[in-house]
DNA sequence: TTGTACGCGTTATCAA
DNA sequence: TTGATAACGCGTACAA
């Protein structure tokens, strides 16, 4: 059971170099003053006994982990792991460890998993988590944890919060294509359980097509790209043309896959604009219209601002991305 | 800096129910035996006070920290977030938290992790990581960390592996394309450092062609969509067919979309066949051919062999998973 | 420059 | 059933 019986201690170490505790610390630690031969001698025996610290009593006893909590609903899609890797890259270079955090679709998931990071005596949170709302996210920072929010807008004394703006460039998208001779009935892929990005995105829809006098057409949708793809085969037979809009490539490439297996020309007659994009929206052919964020850089971005709370350095507590159009050809250059 | 100034302990618990550590202890271990009534109170003062165990003492006390340390190359890649899922899924059944320890393109880095498994007295490891070899990974083994290492063969007293099988699948694929009336010549697009599963796939498809007599094309390409997909818009400039084999979907769908975009059919003139491959496989046109390994069951398997590596339950201490090969629009039925 | 002694927040072993 | 008290492995004033 005991899996470190034979854990080399610093108390050993001290006794085979013929020193006591404090030198040996202070040579790990590089601070205080150590003759250079004494600290020779105490390196060699660290090198000799393979001596490694603690990291457990070492942030006991200064109360920091270097641990960074990482709450996410999800590993699975690739938005997620592009985001992930900006974390831990930025990560990395400051010497922070990441704890992967995943939470199923249950909100007491998500709360077991602020519980966790409390009880780990976590640095600091980053969150990307949509079933959490503020009061949670509040709770963690009453425990003094400092932390960072994405894709919600939180505020307080040790958070900081990172926001997406589809919505802006959402709403010229759709009144521009009218504006430019578009004349095709948009359609909005709607999701159930989704998530609050896609709800507003559903909204800017909705309120854009109402300013425009037009007819608003929500579809409901499953969120896996087979699903999608047989509905729409069906769909295709008595609607024979739109714009419709997707919340993920995937689901983009469902209807744009079903536009052209029913016999229908895309751009001509389906137009398609995915929500969020990923690589492969640019593989695809045609290729797909996106609105992209570089969920890489929201991740590197995330973990800065939180290395900023950490060091009491951070001035805009709130950051923004801006969604970018990206021209494809799934919709008609006008 | 002191983030923690108002932590509650369990001293403070117990001085607040009026009773000693040892029983508040007992209340929030759930072992020995305290009264209903002392519980009681116990529990109540506990709610009351917010107070939460701290992980760190605990594990200092009893040398377990639930942690495990996940080591991979980089998040970046969808296989490899589709195995990081399966790892975390089963990770949380077992109440088990993952630490996410990446490392980029040097050797010396996978170490520097090694390092921070052993000094997080990480309970277990998992590494996923092609530059460490069997010498690194007995390394943290002989600290007594339960290793499971996947996609290499190393064997030890706490150690498992999962390995991967392409090389039959391959093979298999190869042969079988001659004897069925395949005519193509067949090309191999090697990239460099691109690790081991790569360079043993390269053997096979070597040996496959030797035995079968045929010439060997091996070309030097890139890990990047966009530079394969200019690279091969001249080279079907001078090349008008082939069986084309690539290593994952986005570089397979770069040859493809290039044999395409130079008037060339697919798969009449240009066949092609991804080694690895994602859901995305499924959704370009044509559908791409693959041999897929679901790594997400791969990530499920490695973290249940961990387990029973941790309570000595571990029977087999190899594990494989043969590679299945899936047909697409990318080559031709036969 | 070096060593002593205490604290970090728990668990666990004894007595009571 | 409860309560002292010694570990767990380290950092750090303070004293030497």
């Amino acid at each position: 059971m005991n899996n470190m019986k034979d854990r080399v201690t610093i108390y050993q170490v001290a006794k085979a170099a013929g020193v006591s505790l404090a030198t040996v610390s202070r040579v790990i630690n590089k601070q205080g003053s150590v003759t250079p031969e004494t600290r020779k001698k105490v390196e060699d025996t660290i090198a000799r006994l393979g001596y490694r610290p603690s990291g457990l009593a070492q942030a006991l006893a200064t109360n920091r982990t270097t641990y960074i909590g990482v709450i996410v609903p999800s590993a699975n899609y690739v938005y997620l792991a592009n985001f992930l890797n900006g974390v831990t890259e930025t990560a990395k270079e400051k010497g922070l460890v990441l704890t992967l955090l995943t939470t199923g679709h249950s909100r007491d998931e998500a709360l077991s998993m602020i519980e966790k990071v409390i009880s780990s005596h976590a640095d600091g949170a980053i969150i990307f988590d949509d079933q959490l709302n503020p009061d949670d996210v509040q709770k963690i920072s009453s425990y003094n944890v400092p932390t960072v929010v994405v894709d919600r807008t939180v505020t307080g004394n040790k958070i900081g919060c990172v926001r997406f703006n589809y919505d802006d460039a959402l709403r010229h998208v759709i009144t521009s294509y009218y504006e430019k001779g578009g004349d095709k009935e948009a359609y909005f892929l709607h999701v159930h359980n989704a998530g609050r990005l896609l709800s507003r995105c559903e909204s800017t829809y909705v309120s854009a097509l109402e300013n425009l006098g037009r007819k608003v057409n929500v579809i409901n949708s499953d969120d896996s790209y087979t699903r999608t793809y047989m509905d729409f085969k069906k769909y295709f037979k008595t609607i024979h043309g739109g714009l419709f809009i997707c919340y993920r490539d995937s689901i983009a490439a469902a209807v744009m896959n079903a536009a052209i297996d029913s016999g229908l020309n895309v751009p001509n007659d389906v137009e398609i604009l995915s929500i969020v994009g990923t690589k492969y929206a640019h593989i695809f052919r045609p290729t797909l219209s996106t609105m992209n964020i570089d969920m890489q850089e929201v991740g590197r971005r995330a973990m800065f601002m939180l290395t900023d709370l950490l060091s009491n350095n951070l001035i805009d507590k709130i950051s923004s991305f801006d969604a970018e159009f990206i021209q494809g050809g799934s919709m008609i250059v006008r």
